[in-house]
RNA sequence: GCCCACGUAGCUCAGUCGGCAGAGCACUUCCUUGGUAAGGAAGAGGUCGCCGGUUCGAAUCCGGCCGUGGGCUCCA
């Protein structure tokens, strides 16, 4: 039979194994470096049989993602064989490879150490030396099963009643160890040539709270070991970019104790930064025809049991009383903005109606899940809502689309844009559906936005676009989405009069640009390692006096930066000049202005930038010329512009 | 909420076997007026997260609580 590889066609028996056919495709350098082959598009091991329908062979390579998923998925067998030896009496149950390593779940009586992680890694060591081979048998089911219950594996007998259909399963072997699985795997465990554990954490099994708490061990694996170096560096210098640490480190924000868990605390400049930011969001909203509005911080239970929120979202709500009436304490801004709705008689000429609110709002937030600015029990979100007619729908989500490109393009953010479908329990006709649906996504690509589908993930009162950011360690967070509501203008019977004088059901939308501003911030500080853009920093410039002598000078030069609306300050300290440019550098102040002897005779300063370059004497013209520039630099699309003026 | 780890000065962190609480930075004062990432000296600063227990004696051992961090289907 003939088979191709990589454009060369050659001659091979069906049942010879995959690799001794690549091998005589490729170079010998390469097929040392091939993990695993494609078979017509499918993964398989270079010890399976060619099948004797197969067209093409495709080598996977080591440092592919996909070789890195299968040296990955290797590792975790690596490890449970360890795990296995070192403790007999754990059960095995999953272990794949994940996007930047592996884990690997095992019950056993009590959880692991750091000082087991060291023996458990040891153990790999000396199964990678000793290079045995994996290898792959077809079973009966039953056979599988009779094998799994002897040896007390309980999980493996659930994955195979459980998610496993077809009376046959493979088995894959190194050394001592035989577990359960789908494969593919490298030829043998010495191509697993960099391996390191990361951390140990508890896990549900099948990530189901009522089900047992497994001891699940992440670690990491990668094809040299030049290539883990890189990676562990790499998450060192995220650690160093965790606006935690930047947080404290520029006094922009605290939590405390005493104020409770979840909540964050804005130091004087935080505070500033927020307030530039929100500044714009106002400005811009209103610019592109939203209303401000503003609805009260707790709302009567009556309310929140109309909107449904009481009987879906209670738990994560907060409930004061007052005067012996129940309060809710808002979760979400959509309450107040249904009531302006309602406030008066609406006529189709009057839509659509955007309502944009900066709220406040509280969730209860499990305790486990609260992590930083990225997941709070208090935050702002830049809400609102819209309601339209439904011929407005597809330009209004257009235009919130093309809201979110811009404002995420000013910063330069890196993101995925996700549709959700609808799911199974939900309500709406399927015209509502079909219509929401496809206004969404016909919204992204004629503004030409790549998304993934979820299918079936959608609220059930409508499809939605999430947009997700991506923090310092590569996870990521849900900030901006768009989402279609069927229940909310039904339950508090929104209504607007026709052409025709009808009465007829508006459409709206929820959506969030930032999200969460506290979230976002959080996003921000990672993304720029604290070096806010010249616009968002709270001081923009500092002028460093080399000695006295210059303090009057640079006292005019102050108030007249001041004048013209740039954030700056003097630093005339008793310091040597290099202290001062350090702790301006700490902070990362975009302009660094040194006013020295030879600056003051000439009337201007010297412009040393964050990024260490310096840019030599300016009058102060220039530099105020330099600094507004930088400002507005950001601001090209969609006609946006930065006009915060903090005199 | 659950599993594990952690909580010592404003910040970063030492603190051995249970025996008087430590360092660097920051802060205050003094000296120093120095040209692009830390000049020198002195001083002040603590309910060792909180509550309880064991002990002659607890930062240290035990229990509870609070808080922080990592994780809790990316499915053999």
């Amino acid at each position: 039979m003939q088979v191709t590889i990589e454009d060369q066609s050659l001659e091979a028996a069906a049942g010879e194994a995959c690799g001794q056919v690549l091998a005589r495709a490729i170079s010998g350098k390469r097929y040392k470096n091939t993990v695993a082959c494609l078979v017509d598009g499918q993964a398989r091991d270079l010890a399976s049989p060619l099948p004797d329908d197969a067209h093409e062979i495709t080598p996977i390579a080591a440092d592919t993602p996909q070789g890195l998923a299968v040296i990955r998925h290797s590792a975790a067998h690596i490890m449970a064989e360890a795990v296995k030896k070192l403790f007999p009496a754990v059960q095995v149950t999953i272990g794949p490879a994940i996007e930047n390593g592996f884990y690997y779940d095992f019950a056993y009586e009590r959880p692991f150490t750091p000082e087991d992680l060291e023996a458990i890694e040891a153990e790999m060591r000396k199964s990678i030396a000793a290079n045995t081979a994996f290898a792959c048998t077809y079973v009966p089911k039953a056979d599988a099963k009779a094998l799994f219950a002897s040896q007390g594996e309980s999980y493996k007998l659930e994955i195979m009643d459980e998610n496993i259909v077809g009376d046959t399963v493979s088995l894959y072997r190194h050394g001592a160890f035989t577990d359960l699985c789908r494969g593919p795997h490298v030829p043998t465990t010495g191509m697993v040539r960099a391996v390191k554990l990361l951390s140990v954490a508890g896990a549900y099994w099948r990530g189901d709270e009522k089900r047992p708490m497994l001891q699940r061990i992440y670690g990491t694996a990668f094809a040299a070991e030049a290539d883990l170096k890189t990676y562990l560096r790499h998450l060192e210098e995220a650690k160093k970019r965790d606006h935690r640490k930047l947080g404290t480190q520029l006094d922009m924000f605290s939590f405390s104790e005493e104020v409770g868990a979840g909540m964050c605390i804005w130091h004087p400049k935080g505070e500033l930064v927020r307030t530039i930011l929100e500044d714009f969001e106002r400005r811009e909203h209103l610019r592109r025809g939203y209303q401000l509005v503003r609805g009260p911080l707790i709302l009567r239970r009556e309310l929140w049991e109309r909107s449904g929120h009481y009987d879906n979202y209670r738990e994560n709500m907060y409930f004061t009383e007052i005067d012996e009436q129940s309060y809710g304490i808002k979760p979400m801004n959509c309450l107040a903005h249904m009531l302006i709705y309602k406030s008066r008689i609406r006529s189709y000429r009057d839509l659509p109606q955007r309502y944009f609110e900066l709220g406040v709002v509280h969730r209860h937030e499990k305790s486990g899940v609260l992590h930083g600015l990225l997941r709070v029990r208090q935050f702002t979100q830049d809400d609102a809502h819209i309601l339209c007619r439904p011929d407005q729908l597809q330009a209004e989500i257009t235009g919130v689309v093309r809201f979110v490109q811009d404002v995420l393009g000013l910063f330069g953010f890196d993101f995925e844009a996700e549709l959700s479908t609808r799911p199974e329990k939900s309500i709406g006709s399927d015209e509502d559906w079909d219509r929401a649906t496809k206004a969404l996504s016909d919204a992204m690509e004629s503004i030409g936005l790549p998304y993934e589908i979820n299918e079936g993930d959608g609220a059930f009162y409508g499809p939605k676009i999430d947009i997700k950011l991506k923090d310092a360690l590569d996870r990521r967070w849900q900030c901006a989405t768009i989402q279609c509501d069927f229940t909310l203008p039904e339950r508090f019977d929104l209504v607007y009069t026709d052409t025709d004088g009808e009465r007829k059901r508006p459409v709206m939308l929820h959506r969030v640009i930032l999200g969460a501003v506290e979230r976002f911030l959080g996003v921000l500080i990672e993304h720029t390692a604290g070096a806010l853009p010249t616009w968002l920093a709270p001081v923009q410039a500092r002028i460093l006096i080399v000695t006295d002598a210059q303090k009057d000078f640079a006292e005019q030069a102050l108030e007249r930066l001041k004048a013209a609306g740039i954030r700056a300050e003097l630093d005339d300290r008793n310091e040597k000049l290099g202290f001062k440019v350090r702790e301006a550098q700490v902070e990362k102040i975009p302009y660094m202005l040194v006013a020295g002897d030879k600056e003051k005779e000439l009337g201007g300063l010297n412009v040393r930038l964050r990024s260490g370059e310096n840019l030599g004497v300016k009058t102060l013209d220039e530099v105020e010329l330099l600094i507004t520039a930088d400002c507005q630099e950001p601001f090209k699309r969609g006609g946006m512009r930065y006009n915060f003026c903090s005199q």
